[in-house]
DNA sequence: CAAAAACTGTTGTCCAGATAACAGACTGGT
DNA sequence: ACCAGTCTGTTATCTGGACAACAGTTTTTG
């Protein structure tokens, strides 16, 4: 279920973070604070200043920039575990670059920069722990670019599809039902396509029957839809 | 002129790095080799099993990908400090996504996947520095996307060019002459667009007097490029 | 419960840029 | 000093998908 299946010594770290009563960690890194971050709100925008780190904790953050044409584009989905927010302490230049909103209610630890550097030197269980999931995430989008740029809109769209089933995906009858709320046009963000497009290929696949949705449910049978895949290629 | 400039303590973490002597660094990780990477030799290729890791101690590295269709797509130029390499060690899917290659003569050191770890754990103030090291990484090529998507080749040449100044440009007498060698199409993969394309835009350039540039040198006057854009901003 | 706001579905137009194809210009080997 | 190979410059053609515009549908809200 958790994308860190494939690396369970990592996964344990992880676990051992959370599983320590938030006072313990704060008697070594004062700055450590839980939040909660209801639906939709952002943990910081486009162009904030922004001085602490956040470990996600719980729940699912959207990582999107806004253009200068007005799209928006999502960078990534991020789950349990992940890292973001501001890494370098000079005060330079320190203008974020993209959007950290909340999909669904979530959890994170906020934890001050120094605090967080601390912590690296001083815990190196969890320095490797961070170091694996940067490199995941770095390979993710790596991943993104490359399909953006060779795979055209309806191949990405499967890909996409594929997977939000592994991330966010329940077991039903014909396949997945996904457990998350996407209108259309956050999907059209998350494939880096226009909305209308999305759309009809929606549809299409619909119509072919590899799935089935309504406005605030998609439901992906995955095996119809991989083979569609296989046969395009 | 690093890429480091930023980071000053990171910066002198490296130097501690190589400064050293290799046979004192193999005492503690066995597994420490420095290999010479001649022009265009490849430290590894797409599709090869991996299992350790490189420090980029000179010259620079290419990481590209080949596509289906057989087009290259450059995913970033490695510096001095940079890491790449398999992090993974379950011997599961270790297949490399992309290749290394030295563009000009490379040195780099190269060490075991589980030696890597334990200096992880040992050497807290290299942790910190590769995590820095990894985060401005990932932010770079973040931008990247973002400027494909939303910028047209013109634009992601000048910027692309402007990025080349920063990183192998040397002063001369009208700018930033680079110093390494890049065909067109080269050039071409690093801006993610066609090769004819981007001869039609440099030769434009050529003629505006933003730059000039023979087969095997480019010099750009950045003042002038640098209004280009703003003016077409 | 009506009016506004937010989503979905579809279609017609248009263009940036990929692709292809070819003609110089260099470079290097023998 | 030739031929083969690689790089550059240009133009003509074609297309994926963005964009705009609108109609139908669902949700929200006052």
């Amino acid at each position: 279920m958790s994308h860190l299946k494939y690396t369970d010594p990592a996964l344990q770290a992880l676990h051992s973070i959370f599983e320590r009563n938030l006072q313990d960690w704060k008697k070594e890194y004062p700055s450590i604070r839980a939040i909660e971050i209801p639906n939709k709100d952002f943990l910081y925008c486009q162009g904030d200043r922004c001085t602490d780190l956040f470990l996600i904790k719980e729940g699912i953050i959207k990582l999107s920039c806004l253009t200068l044409q007005g799209n928006a584009l999502t960078l990534a989905l991020l789950r349990q575990g992940d890292i973001i927010g501001c890494v370098h302490n000079d005060s330079a230049d320190q203008v974020m670059e993209e959007s950290a909103q909340a999909l669904g209610n979530a959890v994170c630890y906020r934890i001050g920069h120094d605090d967080f550097r601390q912590l690296i030197f001083s815990r190196t269980d969890l320095a490797w722990l961070i170091f694996q999931l940067m490199h995941t995430r770095q390979q993710r989008i790596e991943h993104k670019l490359r399909t953006i740029l060779t795979q055209p809109v309806e191949q990405r769209t499967v890909a996409t599809l594929l997977e939000l089933a592994q991330l966010f995906g329940a077991r039903c009858t014909h396949g997945y039902s996904l457990e998350i709320f996407l209108t259309q046009q956050e999907l059209a963000d998350l494939v880096s396509a226009s909305r209308s497009v999305v759309s009809t290929i929606m549809n299409d696949f619909r119509n072919r029957g590899f799935l089935e949705y309504t406005r605030d449910q998609i439901c992906i049978n995955d095996a119809a839809l991989l083979n569609a895949v296989f046969i395009k290629a």
